[in-house]
DNA sequence: AGTATTTGCAAAGTATACTTGACATTTTTT
DNA sequence: AAAAAATGTCAAGTATACTTTGCAAATACT
């Protein structure tokens, strides 16, 4: 799933690092959902959502999921 | 995590296997889900938020996950 | 009351999210 | 150019989401 983190990390000026502590977890699982490894779980995306003071839907691509 | 998934779906007079077949999981899912016993993932919270027209954050309840 | 439908739950298995630690490459800073 | 910081990746492990099957209890229907 694509996620617009990347744009939201560089306009503040934060690294993969420093996100992954704001929102407790590891840095590489902020790498690996940046780069599309895996999904976040529900709690994890509304965490790094209203992080950047975002919705989730905001934050997260959902094209690829199927439409009902 | 809490949801407002049993209420929606008595509004609309839809069984927990109705639901679950709607977004693609077994009712079993739907239930778990419905009690607690684990969160929805990203995809599927975003399925049936949008089943019921909904946004993710309208069906489901974030109180409890930490905030920053 | 009796039947059918719906719901809750349990166990065992698979798939995916996340951790830890470590290393290589790229980008930024000095 | 050299050092430092940031990013991508890999492997092995743990945790959680989801499936399948099946049964028991509750709710709705006749």
């Amino acid at each position: 799933m694509k996620t617009k983190i990347p744009e939201l990390r560089k306009q503040q000026k934060l690294s993969q690092e420093e996100l992954a502590l704001a929102v407790s977890v590891t840095r590489q699982t902020i790498t690996s959902i940046e780069v599309g490894k895996y999904t976040a779980s529900l709690a994890l995306a509304y965490k790094i959502a209203k992080f950047f003071g975002k919705s989730i839907e905001e934050v997260f691509d959902f094209s690829d999921v199927e439409i009902l």
